[in-house]
DNA sequence: AACCTGACGTTGG
DNA sequence: CCCAACGCCAGGT
């Protein structure tokens, strides 16, 4: 049998509590939860304990985004699609392949509200601005 | 034991 | 905006 590091249980464990602390309607990125979850710079680590972990454990893996905004899942393909639909069913909407963050982060958009967007920085207003919506690389 | 590959992130050109 | 280079962790070849 394979000999498992307690240590690296207790890594998987903290991880998927934190993701399963997330609240509805809000998403956050994969170093987040690393860091939240006591070890910062394992954003990969958190990937993999998603990836890992049992459908019946019921993850809000959904609100688990790349540090950009974007699904980890490539547009267009079978779990961006639930992402999307999922997300969009709790109100978080994604626009050109992307959530915006500084809207829908989970905390840490107080800064990003008060001293403005942080990620793309839209020169001017959206007004209707038809931002070519990029066809699938 | 190298080498590759991911539900990743940051920095620099 | 795209790409490359590192840094990071765990598994598979």
């Amino acid at each position: 049998m394979k000999s498992v590091d307690p240590d690296s249980v207790r890594q998987h464990a903290a991880i998927r509590r934190v993701i399963a602390s997330i609240p509805p309607g809000r998403v956050t990125s994969y170093g987040e939860i690393a860091t939240r979850a006591g070890w910062p710079g394992r954003a990969r680590l958190v990937g993999r304990v998603l990836g890992e972990a049992p459908a019946e454990l019921a993850l809000p893996w959904h609100r688990v985004l790349r540090a950009d905004g974007r699904s980890a899942f490539a547009p267009g393909s079978r779990g961006f699609r639930e992402q999307v639909r999922r997300l969009a069913g709790e109100g978080v909407l994604v626009c050109n392949a992307r959530v915006d963050l500084a809207l829908h982060g989970w905390e840490r958009n107080l800064d990003a509200l008060l001293w403005g967007p942080a990620p793309s920085p839209r020169k001017k207003a959206a007004t209707a601005a038809p931002r070519k919506t990029r066809t699938a690389r």
